[in-house]
DNA sequence: TGAATAAAAATTGTATACGATCTCTGATTG
DNA sequence: CAATCAGAGATCGTATACAATTTTTATTCA
């Protein structure tokens, strides 16, 4: 009894196909799956992904395994070591940083194009991902919730319809899920829900100026919701040097 | 009687594995090796790619040369059909327009960030780099003349030290270089030098808002260099149709 | 006991083989 | 003569096998 594809499982992987170059055929899936499985935290950063292991799993031999990470690895989710094998990539400060300063200037950029060419249907479609995000949120699925919030980010891009930025926007989010693994201090994650409605409200007038600056907020809000500060350098350091 | 690799080719090799995720072992050289010949025009928007070809060349089996394409796909410079094999990517004329207003909004943020902390060796370096850059338009090389060109604008991302952004403008310029390709419609070639030598300016007198300023103007006049209005759907459309 | 070493197991890197799909050529037919 | 179709050849997608490297385990010696 195989669980039918959606509609928008169907649309997601077609808009991927457009915006990365990702591997075709079965490498796809199992790239969609592993993505997936690590933007809801199912992965934790640092793990060991095996390619045997993971062929396995989805009943691929080890050549399709290895174009699927090497397309996760391209797009940041995972990192490969030479000769060591592939695992979930785990940012560091610095690289959370730079992640949510180029967020910072291109989400809002986009935001920007995204609510001169909003259609009604779009805006109907938005509406129910928060729905589905606060229904999510609601059931204490957090890595439910989380998925979609970064998809909201996502839909945006795709609205304005630029695929560079989109695929910018796609990497930049999937890693943004593993510095949120990481890194989030914060104990109100339904924060977030705030903010996109504002956005919302935005794209419904119309409002580019009010959709950019609110976006640039948000993400700022984002970045400060992070514990990214370097611990100090006596106490941890020599045991996190010998294990790394 | 090998040529011995350069400190240079060995730097750009460390960079580029620190911010791409490229493939490891010797699926990098091919990949340099194929980048760098697209990138001097050597090789043509829409060739065909071949997997025995490129593995005759380079003395490598098809497992090593799919792994290059496929990462050169994921950066743009290639694209894969399924069933078909790899071809040198050919920009559309939208996707040219979607490259140049991201760089035109990541640049000069990217300008800026460099001329703070941008040190007296690495001016040198720039200055160095622009002297081959006239050396080899003195010597009417036009490929090696665009691919420094370009290279020019990667150093600045470097120089900025933000890996995130350094990684969205190499797969930028790559895109670049075939869009010019495509699209260049002026014959002053070397106007590019005067932008880049102001640019320079800026950043000895570490100006940041001027060398924003200015890669933003760079930019905007690189685009408005290009011949990207859309053909007339009668003409060629025909003709066009079938031999596509 | 603990460190150093060597052999064994596991894992990745690469080559090759085979089946599937596409492309091209040439014959056939209206 | 043009268009269609069939088959051969070429090319790609995937599985598997072997080589190279790392990791683990067992052993030895101080």
């Amino acid at each position: 009894m195989t669980k039918p594809v959606t509609s928008a499982e169907l649309d997601q992987r077609s808009k991927l196909h457009e915006v990365f170059a990702l591997p075709q055929g079965r490498a796809l899936d199992i790239c969609l799956k592993l993505q997936k499985a690590i933007l809801e935290h199912r992965l934790s950063p640092g793990l060991k992904l095996s390619e045997d292991e993971v062929g396995e799993i989805y009943g691929a031999s080890r050549t399709v395994v290895r174009a699927s990470l090497q397309a996760l690895a391209h797009s940041g989710l995972v990192s490969m070591e030479k000769n060591r094998g592939a695992f979930v990539a785990k940012p560091s400060i610095r690289e959370a940083h730079e992640v949510f300063q180029a967020r910072a200037l291109i989400e809002p950029a986009v935001a920007r194009l995204a609510a001169a060419v909003i259609t009604d249907r779009q805006l109907a479609q938005l509406h129910a991902h928060l729905d589905a995000e606060h229904a999510a949120l609601h059931a204490s699925d957090m890595g439910k919730a989380l998925f979609l919030s970064g998809n909201f980010h996502t839909e945006i891009a795709d609205i304005a319809d630029h695929r560079i930025f989109a695929g910018m926007i796609r990497s930049l989010i999937s890693r943004s899920s593993l510095i949120i693994a990481l890194y989030w201090k914060r104990s109100d994650t339904a924060c977030e829900s705030h903010s996109h409605h504002a956005l919302m409200n935005a794209f419904e007038k119309r409002d580019s100026a009010a959709a950019e600056s609110i976006q640039k907020s948000h993400i700022i809000d984002l970045h400060s919701g992070l514990d990214l500060k370097e611990k100090p350098a006596g106490g941890t350091s020599l045991s996190e040097a010998l294990q790394g």
